[in-house]
DNA sequence: GCCAACGTTGGC
DNA sequence: GCCAACGTTGGC
């Protein structure tokens, strides 16, 4: 089992929207960048713990916990003109754009924010992208280790 | 293949 | 709203 966090802005969709959506449940659509596509598309399965990180809003951090529950499959978003991340240059027969689905494990117990996160920058959480100086890759893998060292913040 | 221009991300 | 950092685009 692997470690991953994914951003979502709340204003568009938090942790509050996943945890009333049927089953808990629903598909990670949107991501356009091809890094955040491979570890979508190649690295993540079932079973995978992730972190929902909210970003772009008051207090960005670390809201809660998901589980991924379908492994990578094409984002049919990019095929339609009406969607917002609509590719043209997206082929049904050979899909660019991939997501996967995650469900609803539960919220902290408090928000963990990126400012208490930064001052273990230089120690436990030194590797983590996030807190990489212009890092904006909205997926990205956690170590068990830095997962284990963020929940005993909670 | 280089690189300037541009658009986006996302913290502050 | 500002702006630094980054990814993508497209002319050459």
């Amino acid at each position: 089992m692997n470690y991953w966090l994914m951003k979502s802005e709340p204003d568009t969709f938090g942790i509050d929207d996943l945890a009333t959506r049927p089953n808990r449940t629903e598909h990670w659509d949107g991501v356009r960048n091809y890094q955040a596509r491979n570890m979508m598309r190649d690295g993540m399965k079932p079973g995978d713990r992730v972190l929902f990180y909210h970003s772009n809003c008051d207090e960005p951090g670390i809201a809660g916990l998901m589980e991924v529950v379908r492994e990578g499959y094409p984002d049919h978003t990019a095929f339609d003109p009406e969607a917002k991340y609509h590719d043209p240059g997206s082929d049904p027969a050979n899909p660019r754009w991939f997501m996967v689905d995650v469900k609803y494990l539960r919220h902290l117990g408090r928000n963990i924010s990126l400012r208490e996160l930064r001052q273990y920058a230089d120690g436990p959480l030194q590797d983590l992208p996030l807190l990489r100086k212009g890092n904006r890759l909205s997926i990205m893998p956690v170590t068990g280790e830095q997962w284990a060292f963020i929940l005993a913040l909670e």
